[in-house]
DNA sequence: ATAAACTTTCAAAAATTATTGAAAGTTTAA
DNA sequence: TTAAACTTTCAATAATTTTTGAAAGTTTAT
């Protein structure tokens, strides 16, 4: 496998798997080209690359800025402006986690709370939705702060081998 | 809220948050009504709660059982068959976790390893793609497997308060 | 064997989501 | 101010995904 189909290769997996993180694919496919990239690249190199239109590109760019991980950067002397996305995997780790839970795990976290807070009247399927509502809610708000938790550390916690902790 | 409201709210809202862990709305909203349901419930019962086709649930049904989140339920002198889901919210997220890891993140971290395993040309552009390729893998793999670890645990990782340890 | 009761399949239709491209908008240089 | 260089918007179109429903398939009771 040489350098191209590596190239492809990645870029249209990390498109595909865009839905796992709740995006769509041409914006992942934006995000994976600029992350490989050696340089900031424009409009044009992008569309060029990955063969798609300028309003699509300009959109898709203008969200990935939008969760705060593809920032302009202005070459001197240039009227285009050119894209870079963070590089730091651990960066993009957490960024990508806060937005997530932002956008989709809080709201859904609280209509859960809202749901399993009803008046329990005493009937059966009453009593049912309650518990089993407030039994999700404890267990996506748990794993929605611990998530945070860990994504938050600054320190590596790839080298710190947290992981020992479970094994 | 009474209990119709606040049933519909949660159905709905499990629903849509199906493509958080990668199925769609009728299968999330299935799982979400045997979830709170007091006893195994028929297809038509399904039908008629959700208003969606026989054809519909069928096909979701069976995908639901074949994530192992569905079973099921014979009721003595009935032809028609009834379906129960896993209803303890910890051996659900066990399985979910495991199901999307191997549908979804095992094959990403697959093609990371073949992407950043290329040989190394010397020029820059491979370097660079070598290198952050490696930097995912390495935080996919991690990641993954701590989440397997995670809710594979049998002891109730809730109510042990493992949110210390990230405190 | 037959028929009733039920489930599954799958081609067609509907709904949803993504993409295009050209017009409108903006910025900069002269 | 004008015009060139660029970006954004958005209605129309295309692609994809989901849903339907009726026909085919299966099982069970008699």
């Amino acid at each position: 496998m040489e350098y191209n189909e590596a190239k492809n290769k990645f870029i249209s997996t990390w498109g595909s798997l865009g839905t796992l993180w709740g995006i769509n694919k041409a914006m992942a496919q934006i995000q994976a080209l600029l992350f490989i990239s050696t340089k900031p690249l424009s409009t044009e190199e992008i569309m060029e690359e990955l063969q798609i239109s300028r309003g699509n590109t300009s959109m898709n760019v203008r969200q990935l800025m939008d969760w705060g991980i593809v920032t302009k950067e202005l070459v001197p002397g240039e009227r285009k402006e050119y894209f870079t996305t963070e590089k730091d995997v651990q960066e993009l780790a957490r960024v990508i986690a806060k937005e997530r839970s932002r956008r989709e795990i809080q709201p859904v976290i609280k209509t859960l709370k809202e749901v399993c807070s009803i008046k329990d009247d005493g009937t059966e399927k009453t009593k049912e939705l309650i518990k089993q509502t407030k039994a999700l809610h404890d267990l996506a708000d748990t794993a929605d702060t611990m998530l945070n938790k860990l994504v938050n550390q600054n320190q590596n916690w790839l080298t710190k081998s947290l992981l020992k902790l479970f094994s």
